[in-house]
DNA sequence: GCCTTGATGTCGCGT
DNA sequence: ACGCGACGTCAAGGC
């Protein structure tokens, strides 16, 4: 990173310094008392108060209260960025078009604000037992749901969406299996029904639905159960072991281990 | 706000007034080069670069790279956060229980750390046109779908959800009306069609199933043709129009202007 | 572009 | 504390 620049500042100066950076497309962060408006795929308004607002280089805005994870607004980027006082306020206008929307801050008083340039972040991000891995070792290992299970195909598309492992039991009969990484809903019961009647009809031959989660909630079983679908929970720990190897760069054991 | 602190640092400095600033519960922002390890829900590990870090008062940690809305890694709220010096880099350590989960941030390098205290931020945050002011108009209005349409209830606990408004059209007919404030998509077809059925088999006459909504996919309005039920069209200008009266702190008619 | 699904979703509300 | 649904969800991937 190369250059950074501060402003303790006067709404004057704020403003001749974000206009600047804006266009500079620097990373900004400004501190202030400020008020705010949206309108667009709702409209909100936000009183005064004392706010942390970003401005990345691609047109990204970030508000943020001094509690919580969620912005109060945002705009997850934006076509323009427009600064002016206006009435001994200080507007930064971030208009972005399709879906056309509009976020005002005004701020009354500019505590500090910095920006900096040339931020340099090439870094890859590696997640691990995401919803592809987690699909991965259940498929390789077909036996933590039933013996004699075979898979024939992963991701395979249908009308509207993709099964996550299309198999066929030791009985010759196809199984549907819809998978959660974390918690299946019945949301993901009705999903999986959907496929099974979609594959009912088509190959004219019954077809099992099997339902696949660390943990299924019990609105889901009971949906399950009534639908004539069948739900197996597996446990994360026991898949984390049948994980084929290290990725490059994985977590290192020590983190691994502070988790247990 | 009262105060303020800066320290464009070494990374003895920044661990001394960060593991102070913590323990204060200030408002802190760190720009630096760093790699984070991440294991909870999910595990995930960053690569060295530049980036923008948050810590909040109430222990929220946000992670941002140069660009894009979301933070790269993050902290809704930790339990606690822990700095130290660890073989020549700075770790920022925020730990959550109830999930447990660590986040770990190495910097190599702190550009700049700043952080602030007593950030006053009382202000309430106004939505307008949420789901529910958007219902409450409809219902108030229901002219605006049909003439003759009389609202009978709101909210209407049915099996497993609610219906948005039940009403009865000039025929004497029942009509169930499923709002998406938004846009409709075959979800909420989906939805409607299940209270329908649900109405339909109770009631033994026949129901009218009616999507409304700013706008409908394509899909949905095909899905809705085929299950025979109806779409309307809603705009949300006219809406606006219709909203019985302007609330305290209501967005200024001239960003409303702005957005036509 | 629209559409669909996943997410460390987050958030708020109800039980 | 869990379950459930909504969200200005965001973001990625297919078509």
């Amino acid at each position: 990173m190369r250059r950074e620049q501060v402003v303790p500042a006067s709404l004057d100066e704020a403003a001749d310094s974000l206009a600047r950076w804006v266009a500079e497309k620097r990373l900004i962060v400004v501190v202030g008392r400020c008020s705010v408006d949206y309108v667009g795929r709702s409209s909100s308004k936000l009183g005064e108060g004392d706010r942390l607002i970003i401005v990345k280089p691609d047109g990204s805005v970030l508000v943020h209260r001094p509690r919580g994870y969620s912005p109060v607004n945002w705009q997850p980027d934006s076509q323009y960025i427009n600064v002016s006082l206006e009435g001994g306020r200080l507007l930064v206008r971030s208009v972005r078009e399709r879906p056309r929307e509009v976020l005002d801050i005004w701020f009354t008083k500019v505590y500090y604000a910095v920006s900096f340039q040339g931020m340099v972040d090439e870094a890859r991000f590696y997640e691990y037992m995401d919803e592809h891995e987690f699909r991965d070792i259940i498929a390789s290992h077909p036996e933590v749901l039933e013996e004699g299970l075979r898979v024939v195909e992963t991701e395979k598309p249908v009308k509207g969406g993709y099964i996550d492992i299309y198999a066929v039991d030791s009985q010759g009969t196809p199984v549907i299996i819809e998978l959660k990484r974390v918690r299946a809903t019945k949301e993901a019961v009705v999903q999986l029904k959907r496929y099974v009647d979609y594959f009912q009809e088509h190959l004219g031959v019954r077809v099992r639905g099997m339902l696949v989660a660390p943990s299924v909630t019990r609105k889901a079983y009971e949906l399950a159960s009534k639908l004539g679908l069948e739900c197996r929970q597996v446990s994360l720990d026991k898949l984390l072991k049948l994980r084929p190897k290290a990725r490059p760069g994985a977590p290192s054991r020590s983190l691994f281990d502070y988790m247990e």
